[in-house]
Order: C-alpha cells, then sequence, then structure tokens
DNA sequence: TTCGTGTACCTTAATGCTCA
DNA sequence: TGAGCATTAAGGTACACGAA
C-alpha cells in the first residue's frame, strides 16, 4: 500500500539492507582449497555479516593465530557454500511440488535459515558440516605454517575454546550473552582412512550468516596468506567500508586506543601499537589483497598541555584495486545465439544503452560470476535492471540493491559518461558479487497505478553537480528508501519465502554509520550525538517471556508503531534538508520515552 | 630454526612552563 | 623574549618466549 509523505505517494525498497544472504565467490570452493594455483586462480570470497566483523569481541584468552582466524573464515565460507547448495535443492523440489498443487502463499512463512539447514523452525541451527581433511591441510598450509594433523588439531583446539561476545540485540540472543567461536574436530572413518575436519557453528552465530543487512566481502586467499594474528581483524573491517558504493564510502577514521581494543591488541603504547599491530597488517594487506588498496594517515592531536602530542586518529582510506578499463582487455569468441542476444533490439533501451556483443563476450571472460552464465543471460540482465531504472520502479519481490551494485541514477549516469560498454562492465563486476540484478525483465511488473508516482527526481542524471551535493543527493533518495521500506511494500522475495514486515528491516535504517543519518550528523549543531542516541535507544531490547513457547526472547524496547513513527519523521525532516528538526525529533526521543520505552 | 609477539630501555622530538 | 627545564610520546634497538 502506498504511503502519503509529505503529499507524495511513494513506495520504495531500503537500498542498503538485503533481504538474502549472499553466496561464496568461487568456481569450486572445495579445488581452490585443495590447490594454490586454484586459490590464485578463483581467489575465492565470501560475505561476511556486519554484525560478526564489527560487533565481535573475544572474551578470555586470546591465542588465535593468524592461521587460526584464517581456518575460521574457511569455516564460515564452507557452511554458508553448504547451506547454499541445500537452499537450491529445497528450492527445485519446491518447484516440483509446485506443479502438483497450487500453493497458497500467505501459508507460506517458514524461516529460510532455519530450513535451509534442517534447523529446529525457532532460528536454531544445529547442523555440523565436513571438508575433507587434506582440504583444509592445503589451505591452513599455504604460507607453510601447518602441515602435520597435530598442527591442524592444535588450531582447531585453539578455534573451539576461543569464546566471544557479539554486542548486539536479536529476538533470540541477549548481549551480554558468550559463545564458542565454532566446536571442531578431526573425524577418522577407520575403514577407509578417509579424514575430515568437522566443525558445527554455535546457533545464534550460524544464524547470522543467512540475515539480512550488510556484507564485506573477504578474500580467503588472502586471510591463508596472512602471518601476523592482528591482519585478518584489521582486513575484515577494512573490506566492509571498502565494499561500500562510491559516492557513499568513507574513510575509517578511528582512534587509535579503539581500533587496537576491536581487533585484540593489548595498548601499551601507540608506537608499540603500530611496530607490532598496524605496520604489519597493512604490509600483508597491501601484498595479498586484491580488491582494494589503503592509504594510512595518521592525525596527531591538538596540543592539551605540556609534551608531544600524541597520535589522537587513524585514517585508512580505501580505493578499488585495478579499475579495469573494458577497451583493454581481451575479447574471447562467442557463440551465435549470445551474439545476437546482445545485438538485438530493445523496446525500452535505447541502442546507446546497450552494451555490445564484444562488452558482452568481454565481463564473461574477464569477470567471475558465482554461476554459469551465457552472454544471452547477461544481456537480458542489464536490460532488466536499465528498466528498473528508467521505470523507477522496484519489483516488490526483487531484493534491495545493495552499497555494491550500480543502480539507480548512478547506473545512467555511468551509460553517459562512461558509455554503455564501461557501464555494462562495472556493473556486471558489482553484480557478480551480489547477483542483485540476476533477473529477467519478465520480473519487473509494474502496477501502472501508481508507477507515476515512483519515479523519484534523483533518478535524473544532473550537470555541475558537486560531490557534496551528489552525497547529499543520495542520503536524501536512501531517506525516500526508507519510506517506501516502513509502509511495507516489501511483499516477499522469492516465491516460498516468508513476508518481510517493515519491523524486520527497521533495526537496519538505525544504523548511525550509514546513509541519510551519517551524512545529517555532518550538519546537526551536535555532531549527530544526540541523533545516535536516539537510534541507539530504538534498537535498545528487554527480555520478555515468548507467550507460547514460554522461551526468554528479546524484543524491542520502544514499540513497533513509536519507532516507525519516530523513523518516517526523521527521514521526512532529512528529505527536507530541515536539519534543525532532526535535531528536534532526536531530543524529543531521548529525553521523553513512552511506551515501553525504559528511558 | 625461523618468525611472530611482547616487553624493556634508551634516545629523540615536541610542547608548555618558569624565570632571568 | 629567549634559554632552560619538565613532561609526554614517538623512534629505535635488543632480548625473551613460544608457536610454526
Amino acid at each position: 500500500m502506498p504511503v502519503i509523505d509529505n503529499g507524495a505517494q511513494v513506495i520504495i525498497v531500503k537500498s542498503k539492507a538485503r533481504s538474502y544472504a549472499p553466496g561464496v565467490q568461487a568456481e569450486n570452493l572445495l579445488n581452490a582449497l585443495r590447490s594454490k594455483e586454484e586459490m590464485d586462480r578463483q581467489n575465492p570470497r565470501h560475505p561476511k555479516p556486519r554484525t560478526m566483523i564489527e560487533k565481535v569481541q573475544i572474551v578470555g584468552k586470546d591465542d588465535l593465530t593468524a592461521t587460526d582466524a584464517a581456518l575460521y573464515e574457511l569455516f564460515i565460507a564452507w557452511a554458508r557454500d553448504e547451506d547454499h547448495k541445500r537452499a537450491r535443492g529445497r528450492e527445485r523440489a519446491e518447484k516440483a511440488s509446485a506443479s502438483k498443487a497450487e500453493r497458497k502463499r500467505d501459508d507460506l512463512d517458514f524461516p529460510r535459515d532455519a530450513s535451509v539447514v534442517g534447523g529446529t523452525g525457532d532460528g536454531a541451527v544445529t547442523d555440523i558440516y565436513a571438508i575433507p581433511y587434506d582440504a583444509v591441510r592445503a589451505y591452513a598450509n599455504l604460507h607453510g605454517a601447518v602441515d602435520t594433523p597435530e598442527q591442524l588439531l592444535s588450531c582447531l583446539n585453539r578455534l573451539s575454546r576461543t569464546t566471544v561476545r557479539y554486542n548486539v540485540r536479536d529476538e533470540t540472543f541477549r548481549n551480554r550473552g558468550v559463545v564458542n567461536l565454532l566446536n571442531s574436530g578431526l573425524k577418522t572413518n577407520e575403514a577407509t582412512g578417509k579424514t575430515v575436519v568437522e566443525f558445527s557453528l554455535p546457533p545464534y552465530v550460524h544464524g547470522l550468516l543467512s540475515k539480512p543487512g550488510s556484507w564485506g566481502y573477504l578474500e580467503l586467499r588472502a586471510f591463508g596468506r596472512f602471518r601476523n594474528k592482528y591482519t585478518g581483524r584489521l582486513y575484515q573491517r577494512l573490506a566492509l567500508i571498502a565494499g561500500y558504493d562510491n559516492h557513499v564510502r568513507k574513510p575509517l577514521e578511528i582512534e587509535p586506543r579503539k581500533l587496537a581494543e576491536e581487533i585484540g591488541f593489548k595498548w601499551t603504547r601507540y608506537v608499540d601499537f603500530k611496530r607490532n599491530c598496524l605496520n604489519p597488517a597493512l604490509e600483508e594487506i597491501e601484498k595479498w589483497v586484491e580488491r582494494f588498496l589503503v592509504d594510512f594517515k595518521e592525525e596527531k592531536g591538538a596540543a592539551s598541555g605540556r609534551g608531544r602530542p600524541g597520535v589522537a586518529l587513524l585514517r585508512f582510506t580505501m580505493t578499488p584495486r585495478g579499475d579495469r578499463k573494458i577497451v583493454e582487455l581481451s575479447a574471447p569468441s562467442m557463440t551465435w545465439s549470445d551474439a545476437n542476444a546482445a545485438k538485438a533490439g530493445d523496446k525500452v533501451l535505447t541502442p546507446d544503452q546497450l552494451p555490445s556483443a564484444g562488452a558482452v563476450a568481454r565481463a564473461l571472460k574477464h569477470i567471475r560470476f558465482p554461476h554459469a552464465l551465457t552472454g544471452a543471460d547477461l544481456s537480458e540482465f542489464w536490460r532488466a535492471a536499465v528498466d528498473e531504472v528508467l521505470e523507477g520502479f522496484t519489483p516488490s519481490h526483487a531484493p534491495a540493491p545493495g552499497m555494491v551494485d550500480v543502480h539507480g541514477e548512478r547506473l545512467l549516469a555511468s551509460i553517459e559518461m562512461d558509455g554503455a560498454d564501461q557501464a555494462f562492465f562495472a556493473w556486471a563486476e558489482a553484480s557478480a558479487l551480489t547477483g542483485r540484478f540476476f533477473r529477467r525483465t519478465e520480473d519487473l511488473s509494474i502496477p501502472r497505478d501508481i508507477c507515476h508516482l515512483m519515479h523519484p527526481k534523483s533518478l535524473e542524471p544532473t550537470e555541475g553537480e558537486t560531490p557534496d551535493q551528489r552525497r547529499l543527493r543520495y542520503a536524501k533518495d536512501t531517506a525516500a528508501t526508507i519510506v517506501w521500506g516502513l509502509a511495507g511494500l516489501l511483499k516477499r522475495r522469492m516465491p516460498g519465502e516468508r513476508t518481510v514486515l517493515p519491523e524486520d528491516v527497521i533495526d537496519t535504517y538505525c544504523d548511525i554509520d550509514t546513509l541519510p543519518w551519517s551524512l545529517v550528523s555532518e550538519h546537526l549543531p551536535d555532531k549527530g550525538a544526540m541523533l545516535r542516541r536516539a537510534l541507539t535507544m530504538m534498537l535498545k531490547t528487554r527480555i520478555e517471556r515468548h507467550p507460547k513457547t514460554g522461551r526468554n526472547r528479546a524484543v524491542p524496547a520502544m514499540g513497533i508503531e513509536r519507532r516507525r513513527a519516530t523513523l518516517r519523521n526523521l527521514v521526512s525532516a532529512t528529505r527536507k534538508e530541515n536539519w534543525s528538526a532532526v535535531h528536534r525529533i532526536a531530543c524529543a526521543v531521548v529525553h521523553a520515552p513512552g511506551d515501553n520505552c525504559p528511558f
């Protein structure tokens, strides 16, 4: 149902939040693990949830080595890969059964993450995974650190006894809880002599893998070669930011002590932190990470008394490594059908908006896609993506574009500035990571009665715009997106998946570090301190007993209607650039607690 | 044996305060 | 106003310990 917002009816989906879990980017993960050459060629990347990157803190003894951390990332990637295989199997089975009896769509409200892996139905997932021993050993031995079963067992033992705290709220997890990283061990079949590494993830951690949100794409190849225990911890934080859209990506600015605390470095002096942690970590990241480069700067603090002023702020600026120019890439031959599909005219797109057959062929050769695609597939997906922008409509069942995706006005601007070929290549590279735009034009069934209301002015390309103006426009666009999300117009993601309710995504809208709030903060008198407090309060939870199951669960401390109304007011003020109104609303939330709010 | 990690000690640099 | 002193933190070197 459209919602009235400042006199205009709008329907949008949240651009930041993804409503499904992306898969591991690897042609064949097992082959990549077994062979160093395959690892270098495939360079598998796995999406790690932002929560797992930012909110985890090791509790107690921290004797994990760089190899241990690499193995942990491997296990996370493996679990995700296995979950996806099972999910695809489930989808095929559902399709088969759907042909026999028409399903009642509203009855299919089962949790995706539990059904994928055969969980208990309450979000708890209890699967045990097994990876061939030789594959794990080969991966752990990428830099010659682990060779024997005893050495591998030592790694697994350290991982199994390490406990972490996730400082997040969730419907099933209390933020003061502590869980093991994982449980793991070696298992040998005495009859066949075959050995596997078995592991299981704690249910809460496993559940995070399939939750909607933002992701940091981590390169397993790089992880396997890190030798410094802190490199992987710093790398994940940088990779998370490096994956953001060019227009919203800001440098990571953080106090040295805070960063040290976050990555588990015992603070003594800055020079020790730099020497033993930052320098080796940055060297290794530069040497092994393919996706981005890091520029590191120190900022001295203001003199506050006697003595030499120390380093007050660290600034890490990430830039994509090697933005590839399509004309510099070799062009392979193409099948007759692929070439015809690429050259075919389009009812909506102009010839200037269609990539050449050569561009499609280059994308197929030089971009690593998660699944086998043909040129005809890519051409079709591109037309659907541009069509979506031109119509100004996002299908209700489509997942929201991620920060990595090239979409919206940026896509049109890229076509105009760089040409269809280069724009297509950049779009294909991003889509290979997210999979967001791999769908058909027939999915774009637009209800004409509301279509004219959904074409945000911000989608029109503008000239002479400064980066700040562009960022402001992007923030306002995201604010409009939130309005659509709050209106409950995210009906379904895919056939058979459960309904996405506004309350499912409200938490992602309360993220102060993302647009529009990151930009809004810059305009507020207190630099967004009050807004941060307000959004934090909206994320607070309290524990209550479930009326049916009797189990304790965490529920939002602030009522859903009040959270929704507050967010709507905030984004409405943001769209009008009424910063004082944003500040007043934030103050009202902080100082005037209402229903169920403990403050 | 090599290398990562942590610690200790000394020197150097930067800044503010005091006083002639 | 400038020299000298006090204070604080970085830079550099060396060494011990333990994991790989």
